[in-house]
DNA sequence: TTGAAAGCGATACCAT
DNA sequence: ATGGTATCGCTTTCAA
């Protein structure tokens, strides 16, 4: 692998001037020819720069760093990553994911402060805690920013409010005149982050009108969901909540082949507004998420770095609408 | 940032012995209350080692990277890429992922290169290249490997032969009796690389029976969906391989909704066997895929990382099975 | 058992 | 306009 000395060398030239030409240094004037010679030795020995090393002369680095998310991304979330990252290229930043799957959250703090991130964007509050921040900001991250349900003691937070989801299904349900509204928590490890809160939201929508909020466990598979149809009538519901189109998809099959009228006997909602809930019949009513936007969160970011004095400041991010269809 | 020199200070020892305690180096004896002085010093500063330090000491890091598919990732996969790291990780690699949207492979391939990962997994043949692989090597990447449908010169490929899924489609539907076959082609960007294997997959299985094969593209959304049913009959088609069990959704709704009876008049096949397949009426009939254990591929990296000597492998990954419901 | 020092690759200051 | 060189944080011989 060569390195910078190499390039000198061929070139006939010292390894400071390779670092000029090759940095487009304005602060120092090189001859064209020069240029031309060092650009042409990189070139012929496929030299490619030392991240690390660079970095580490520099005393900081341009990457910004994403832990993984627990759960799967949906469709929407992925298409908000993938907007995001672009812009935060177009800024000139590193983006770079890292998996930090089974690891206690001081413990993934540490490993993503080994890498030295400018800054770090970190999902939920799953893994990052406010020691992990501390740890952070310690390691010279200049910005520091959670991205989900909770805001984390120290660090900006980019505040995807679940409890409005769960809010405006609530209402819209309790519109419909619906009085006893199941909530379905995935049973799958990691969407507590996301289902708590979303229960919360219908519970404070029903708060004062005497309605009955019932969470009710349901794994994604056919069988449990089977199960639960099984037992709907006991549970004396009207309405149900289910955590997403998905589940709410999963439900609803179940509920038709069990017998209950949908929406007649038992009003059914999902989250998401995917493509496939207009697809079910009846069509299914769903809470519309409006995902922020990369471009704008992109440019938060390098505000923050450029300026890492500033209070944690807290965004809330995402909109929610319901969306009324035929199963409600 | 504190760094081992602090940590020396305020244990009292030289930077040598910090080194020798926190890496348990076994080649030298350190008596147990250095040990623990130096334990607790790194401890009171909150040090974090700096990983570009020390891989540029060490000429090497422990750096696997995977660049993100251009397209989001289904369950499937997700799933399969969580497995995938958590393995490497258990083999002592740091997983990292590196958004590359918007960038010409060459661009790309320098862009991880600066990086100076120990290894590289790179999605499908989307942006690596011959010439990729070789900046990669001589970067010092030990290990180049592609994961996808098709296999680059120079890398190990660990093949997921997308055409195994269009044949297993296209065998079953002729197995039916179908004779004119249409083949779903999603008109979403970067698709190509797996429909365009997957139809050539249909046209191998229906090769010499006299079957029709028809590629038909469509857009993930309603009213494209809905134009495509309209002008079905005009078609003459009596089955349909609809690329995925997300796209045959859509189409077998539309199709439903313009009067085309299923199986009856068309038969419709996915693949990905997801949990909505099964929850449709009529229930989807899909091809299921066996996605190759991370455990396995983690191993496999390893091996090759360890001994970077030999020539590229070729490894076929997907098995694909036909899963007959009621849609066909 | 511990410390001094060389060196990994790149950059930026200070000379020339 | 260009070159010499100290420096970033860490590991690892070699000496003591």
């Amino acid at each position: 692998m060569p390195t910078s000395a190499d390039v000198a060398r061929l070139a006939g030239v010292s390894r400071a001037t390779v670092s000029y030409v090759l940095n487009n240094t304005t602060a120092v004037r090189i001859s064209e020819p020069t240029r031309r010679r060092v650009r042409e030795a990189a070139e012929e020995l496929g030299y490619v720069p030392h991240a690390a090393a660079r970095s580490l002369r520099a005393g900081h680095s341009r990457m910004v760093l994403m832990p993984t998310p627990h759960i799967p991304a949906g469709p929407l979330y992925s298409h908000f990553l993938n907007e995001l990252q672009w812009a935060l290229r177009r800024l000139d930043y590193t983006v770079v994911q890292h998996g930090s799957v089974g690891m206690s959250g001081d413990e993934a703090a540490r490993a993503w402060a080994e890498l030295r991130p400018v800054a770090v964007l970190a999902p939920g509050a799953g893994t990052l805690g406010p020691r992990g921040v501390n740890v952070l900001k310690r390691s010279g991250a200049k910005a520091v920013l959670t991205l989900g349900p909770e805001r984390v003691e120290g660090a900006h937070a980019l505040l995807m409010d679940q409890r409005e989801v769960g809010h405006c299904a609530g209402a819209h349900l309790l519109s419909g005149g619906r009085r006893s509204i199941g909530v379905i928590m995935p049973a799958e490890a990691g969407f507590e982050t996301f289902s708590a809160p979303r229960l919360e939201g219908v519970r404070a929508a029903a708060e004062g009108t005497g309605a009955r909020v019932v969470p009710l466990g349901l794994a994604y598979d056919e069988q449990d969901a089977a199960e639960l149809a099984a037992r709907w009538p006991d549970l004396g519901l009207d309405a149900v909540f289910a955590y997403n189109d998905e589940y709410a998809m999963l439900l609803m099959r179940a509920l038709q082949d069990a017998g209950t009228g949908i929406p007649g006997d038992t009003a059914v909602m999902g989250a998401d507004d995917l493509l496939i809930g207009r697809l079910l019949r009846p069509r299914l009513s769903t809470v519309h998420l409006e995902m922020p936007s990369g471009q704008l969160l992109a440019e938060f970011v390098d505000r923050v770095v450029r300026d890492p004095g500033g209070a944690p400041e807290v965004h809330h991010l995402l909109g929610s609408t319901a969306v009324p269809r035929d199963s409600t």
